[in-house]
DNA sequence: GCTAGAGTAGACAATTCGGTCTACATATGT
DNA sequence: ACATATGTAGACCGAATTGTCTACTCTAGC
């Protein structure tokens, strides 16, 4: 909708994700975006709104994304595949719609932040429930047991990539252990 | 060895588990642990300095914690076991030893500071190879692909625990799971 | 009793933080 | 043409940031 306010929350996922929350401040943000300071208090009334937002924003980028990547399966085996064929290729940086990997935004922001009642992390949750939603829907015979393995081992595989391990093998390994727990 | 110096990095790592590091200043770790903030400066080069010192007591207590935990193991069955028993009582809050749970220190670190080149992030990847070190050694016949996947498991456990999902039941499926692959 | 080491309290510097405010410019709809 | 909304630049505020410095106190060893 309104341009400004777009251009602000881009900027500000950009550098929120790439820097962490606490690193980034507000001047950092408008100066990067070229907008007015007064703008950015006039589309949100903190900083704590513009991170929501910028939450909000990586959410619908990350949910888009992985649904687009699951569409079409024909079989748990499919979906499972193709999951972590998808998590390898944003691990390895080739994932333009997502960015450069750096872990998954929302582990990263709940390290930031310990009021667990917070908007901040309440929004952390429901990202995760939801992409656990969307898994589920393109399961067959959803196996609540095989959900929980593949959500399990895909934050797993997210974390082990994030602190410098192969994340090629690993979901590789995920992708061979999973597969086999289904066959 | 000097006491002031340990209870600084008592009062550092209390501070930063619970709230993160970048929202706690230099002076909330003097004004906490009551020491003049001269002395902090004569014991530590900067604050980086006493975030790696953090690191490393905190490496510490977990690697010790953990040997404890999995000494006396007579199987691969019996390590998974009790791996993951030991970390559904972390994840309750009933491990005294490593205070009360806020996900992994050195997962929550990494998410604030970007540089991987960094003395910070170097630590946080030498404790995750170390407690792989410390698994693998519990392990008869270390079976590499059973080490891999024990370690998935773990970092995904902890997350999800940490981002409000139930610890206790991530746990049992993990035990579930990885005891099935090993026999 | 004196000296040296270690610690104290807190002022201070320089910068940055989130956030407010004034004064002005531009663009759009009627 | 004029009003309204939306934008700009940047001064300003009080608080907080990391880090330095001065001046004083306490304690242990000789």
């Amino acid at each position: 909708m309104n341009p400004k306010r777009q251009l602000l929350v881009d900027t500000a996922l950009d550098l929120f994700y790439k820097n962490g929350i606490n690193s980034i401040g507000i001047n950092e943000v408008i100066s990067v975006s070229g907008v007015a300071k007064r703008t950015l208090y006039a589309h949100f009334a903190s900083k704590e709104a513009l991170i929501v937002a910028a939450l909000q924003k990586r959410h619908e980028i990350f949910a888009a994304w992985l649904e687009q990547k699951l569409s079409g399966s024909n079989s748990n085996q499919e979906v499972i595949q193709r999951l972590f064929a998808a998590l390898a290729s944003w691990f390895a940086h080739k994932e333009n719609t997502l960015g450069d990997f750096r872990g998954c935004f929302f582990i990263n922001t709940s390290a930031e932040f310990s009021d667990m009642n917070s908007e901040i992390l309440q929004f952390c949750r429901f990202h995760k429930e939801q992409v656990r939603d969307i898994i589920s829907r393109h399961l067959i015979n959803a196996d609540s047991a095989l959900l929980d393995a593949i959500c399990i081992m895909k934050e797993g595989a997210i974390v082990i990539a994030q602190l410098g391990g192969d994340g090629g093998a690993v979901t590789a390994k995920c992708t061979e252990m999973l597969q086999a727990l289904e066959s």
